[in-house]
DNA sequence: TAAACTGCTTGCGTTATGCAAGTGGATTAA
DNA sequence: TTAATCCACTTGCATAACGCAAGCAGTTTA
């Protein structure tokens, strides 16, 4: 059995580092988070930031070891693996809200690749309680009484009328 | 003059990600932003997770060229660097909160060094908003009206006090 | 039965990290 | 005045992580 390795400190802070402290981590979640990624070849060719294959292997290794994500094999194809966010990965989300709110403050983002960040900072508590509800009923299969159309569907929309915004 | 490095995408989880996504980056803004550490030595010699002498040089530069801290030289030794906040640096105050508790919920942290962490949490935006306007002041020379007991020294006693509860 | 798809692994060169020691200027104490 | 200490690093070197391109083995589809 894997013995947990040392870890620097006890400090929440710390501790999130050495779970996310990498350059890849947040983006692979991001993309199953909001993009609805499912398997590594699906992460892979949809990557925007061009993921090298050996390392999106690593990553999702690792997040499954650190229990930010489940793997099993889907029902149509034994050998396709797909990938499940775990409730320690949803309760990521404000946390990636804030981060990506900071980012669109001060770094050079993309509107349309900001547009999503945005509308689900602006929506406030109340529209990220009900995404992470959709979340945990796609991925951890918990019912979601919600009706109406759902957050995943208003994020997109978003998406294409920004993309159609800068197009013209 | 240093041209900037080609960003792998403008999506704002992204770019923050090349920012911060490493294994130090947060640690030692954690150090300067709730700790008060203003100096690389007094940043090494209190780190808790024993940051390398290297790495830590390496860390403050490459902050200083992000635009997250700035260093000057300090008046009574014209050697010693005293290093600010910048403005872009006490914004990530919320995303560094919310990733603290999210690493209390979920990570293994130790009671008295996640409490600073939970009173601004519990505090809420007024609590953070206040700190917020500390650190503009103490690091930005931007006067800050509240009067008071400050938002560090209300942290400092928490910790304190949590440090001697732990200890019986 | 062959082609395409699946999730990887492997080799290899480059870059980053981590440890220990050293450097050189500034300040302080005797 | 001189020695010790403080200050912010740098350097050398070993190890680990990253990144690219290619390859591989089982599964499904045409």
């Amino acid at each position: 059995m894997p013995e947990p390795k040392p870890k620097r400190s006890g400090c929440p802070i710390n501790l999130a580092t050495e779970v996310l402290g990498d350059g890849w981590s947040l983006v692979v979640l991001r993309d199953i988070m909001f993009g609805g990624r499912r398997t590594y070849r699906a992460i892979l060719t949809n990557s925007l930031e061009g993921i090298a294959t050996n390392i999106l292997a690593s990553r999702l290794k690792q997040l499954v070891e650190n229990g930010l994500l489940t793997a099993a094999p889907a029902p149509d194809h034994r050998q396709k693996t797909i990938y499940s966010l775990t409730e320690k990965a949803i309760a990521l989300l404000p946390a990636m809200i804030a981060l990506g709110a900071w980012g669109r403050q001060f770094l050079p983002t993309e509107p349309e690749l900001a547009i999503r960040n945005q509308v689900l900072e602006e929506g406030g508590r109340e529209l990220q309680e009900a995404f992470m509800a959709e979340l945990r009923e796609t991925h951890l299969g918990i019912a979601n009484p919600s009706s109406g159309q759902s957050v995943a569907e208003r994020l997109e929309l978003a998406f294409q009328q920004a993309k159609s915004e800068i197009r013209r």
